[in-house]
DNA sequence: TAGATTGTTAATCGATTAACAATC
DNA sequence: TAGATTGTTAATCGATTAACAATC
């Protein structure tokens, strides 16, 4: 049986990864749950959960062996065989992530961008730029199953039909769309205009509070 | 009393704005929760609990106005006063978002860049891109609140004391890594690695899951 | 041994859902 | 009136935390 996670633990999983990383570079060889939860300021006992349910171990003289929890998250993520990934729109931000290095460090590579407008396609480039035309029978030929979504707003659900039909499983959706997936397609999306929104609301809210605070003492 | 909600109730609230824009676009004027609830793929519950919290209240014959959940909606988010943004790193992933219309819906601008390359600076720009050197001048002159960060992983935490020094109370982190927030400074981070696993995890998940079915029927 | 940490259980907290009375 | 929807209460669900026995 797989065992399902939910997806705030499984984000959790990808920052104790990034932290203890951090660790390792600095010299580290163990750690205890305390020490990652100082550092993510979340509680040790939520460290300890998450490791049970992850089925990581440590001892109770010395802690974790951080490789080991690093094996074991590798394991649980499936980070081995590559993740090929295309990018769907090369515009701005499409060519922003396409340029972007850093994916490998999980094992993720962008191959491939596919674009309708035709000044963009480039097939020699390093990461090809391909006419959207060829996206069927890309991802066929190569089994691709991720892709990215950079296509303007006003083409977003054509888009996914698009992807859909091309035998994509998960999308990445970068555009302020939110789609309803359908049949055993995964979407996730990323909104950065709500992201900011969230943020504006807080750092209003403190003020806000500031002004409360001021007003009761008077 | 300033009412506090949390980030995810916060979150869904700018997911009914999109979504009721898009309804009004459509010609509606009133919408029941029902309406929202298939839209968005929650439960009807859910969205009237929302609103309930909220203060939105409609009638048992027309459903909820439109116009007067936006206003409201509106309200809570503090909408109204544009909110100047700035973004500190002018690479790849800068310059896109710097470029990036669609914010104005939001009531959210960015209204400046700042940079160390010397070749990037261009004070002259629709949206002009400073040197760092001016970052503190120009959020106290401006009464800036919120920074993009979209620097270097290298670099990320002395940026973060740059911001912090200037006076800036929110901050959207997307870079990878994860900074601990001080005293009175909201960051949220945005890591497309992280949401890219993510995904990646869920549709192998999916895999999995077919040919553990697979291997049921055996 | 004394001290510290893991692993796990039980308690707590909070968010979502179900259900339904009140209302139009 | 009959039917449908809101608003709200109580039930459910699940995740986090607190606490502590077991262990090194």
């Amino acid at each position: 049986m797989v065992k399902i996670f939910d997806r705030e633990r499984i984000f959790r999983l990808l920052t104790y990864k990034g932290i203890l990383l951090k660790f390792k570079s600095l010299g580290f060889i163990r750690v205890f749950s305390d020490n990652i939860a100082e550092a993510l300021d979340i509680s040790s006992s939520l460290v300890r959960k998450d490791f049970g349910i992850f089925g990581i171990s440590g001892s109770q003289k010395g802690g974790y062996h951080i490789d080991r929890i690093l094996e074991k998250i590798n394991e649980i993520l499936g980070t081995g065989d590559l993740q090929k990934v295309i990018i769907i729109g090369v515009g701005r931000i499409g060519e922003a992530l396409i340029r972007y290095k850093g994916f490998e460090n999980d094992g993720i590579k962008i191959v491939a961008g596919f674009e309708t407008d035709h000044r963009k396609i480039n097939p020699q480039a390093e990461i090809p730029i391909y006419p959207v035309e060829e996206l069927r029978d890309y991802v066929r030929k190569n089994s691709i199953k991720i892709a990215i979504m950079a296509v303007p707003e006003m083409v977003s659900q054509h888009t996914y039909e698009l992807l859909r039909e091309a035998g994509i499983k998960g999308i990445l959706n970068f555009t302020p769309t939110s789609i309803k997936s359908s049949e055993g397609i995964v979407v996730n999306h990323v909104n950065i205009e709500h992201e900011l929104a969230n943020l504006i609301y807080f750092v209003n809210l403190e003020n806000r509070k500031d002004e409360d605070t001021i007003s009761n003492n008077q």
